[in-house]
DNA sequence: TGCCATTGTGGCAGATACTGTCATATTGAC
DNA sequence: GTCAATATGACAGTATCTGCCACAATGGCA
């Protein structure tokens, strides 16, 4: 194994470059194919008929390490909502203390739209396919809401201590994120109904909708 | 049939004056017992800590009869939320299908904060109980929200009928409940928030100013 | 008052979700 | 090439929740 050695340790550098390693694409992989078996499972027959032990199966994996990835079985269709922690995460420093509220937390909650702008990108793709089926699925409408509220308290953390002094109130503070945070489920929600019955849909203008009509 | 036959069925309906029957009267019995026994045993340790098992023991029922009343350990600490559901079907013939939807959906979510108003009421101890025990408690709150969730999609479809073709998108009308039911929540929330720190709290006043502030 | 349909309850078995733990294999750094 | 870190799988175990059955309590009706 002297030659075949060196080959793998370098294939393995060079890998790093965009996946941080085998390691990390090995596991970004097993975890596609575990929400894409998850996603064909649901869409075939429903979500509660479905158990980890088929979706487990069909993605190659043992049930236990199925838990290692997703905490639910509805967490398995849904990593896209996932990606909504980073783009908060990343759209944080932009967040101006000194601004308005209102204004400030819609900004930040507006960028979880931004990748879906164009209803032919794989990304929008995906999105709607998960909306879709979120739309016959009450379960994983009640998974979404789950982790948007998990979101909802560490965001609220973090904008308390961006905005201090300036809204020492709760009250307002939660309300902005409630409010900024429904007006994008209504409008990913409104969007794929609206495609769903053959209507053209511009997610951008039925964001800008249902902004309007939150003010 | 004769005078004792007529005897017991002027009791009968008697009883049903107040509780529906002996039998009806028997099971909000229960209900409160099992409520009372979870409530006392998520105090003490934790929810998660806490088995239905022994919510059921200490209420003096079987598992079995527990999933009878509650889908989860975590409603059964939540009757009071489904009051609001009572609240909402007895508003809904008020809402004014001409009026401006944002106006009457604040109307129709307005109810669920008037039994409360007063702090020193038992329906105001009892709410302020179970919303600190749900300021500590995430699974709590997700039962909450998930409560709201199901209301949400039944609320829908009432107002939907009742505004007719004033307002054929669901949009509109989704987000308005959606921030509605957020108002709500976050004014009972900061309501239990102050007084839990010893300030004065007026629930009409917080729900009003989270009203105006969310306009 | 007595009969009968309805309804509440408990016990049991069982399916499913999820977790801790250990042995094993793979990966990656040195 | 060795060793530490990490991923996986198998197993056992706990908890949630449901269907089913037998039995008891209730309430309507003659």
């Amino acid at each position: 194994m002297g030659a075949g050695t060196a080959e793998r340790r370098a294939k393995t550098e060079a890998e790093q470059g965009h996946g941080q390693g085998l390691r990390e694409r090995r596991r970004q992989q097993t975890r596609a194919e575990i929400t894409d078996a998850a996603l064909e499972l649901f869409a075939k027959g429903s979500v509660a008929a479905t158990t980890v032990d088929e979706i487990a199966a069909a993605a190659g994996v043992s049930p236990r390490t199925f838990f290692r990835y997703f905490a639910s079985k509805e967490d398995a269709a849904l990593p896209v909502h996932q990606d909504f922690n980073a783009a908060i995460a990343a759209g944080l420093p932009s967040v101006d203390p000194q601004g308005e509220l209102r204004r400030e937390v819609h900004g930040l909650y507006g960028l979880m739209v931004q990748p879906y702008l164009d209803n032919a990108s794989p990304a929008a793709q995906r999105m709607l396919q998960v909306t879709r089926l979120m739309r016959k699925e009450p379960s994983l409408r009640a998974a979404v809401v789950h982790q948007s509220l998990e979101r909802t308290e560490e965001v609220q953390a973090a904008l308390a201590a961006r905005f201090g002094a300036v809204h020492e109130d709760a009250l307002e503070l939660r309300l902005a994120i409630d409010i900024a945070s429904a007006v994008v489920r209504a409008s990913f929600d409104a969007w794929a109904s609206r495609l769903e019955t053959g209507e053209p849909a511009d997610l951008a203008a039925i964001y800008q909708q249902a902004l309007d009509f939150s003010k």
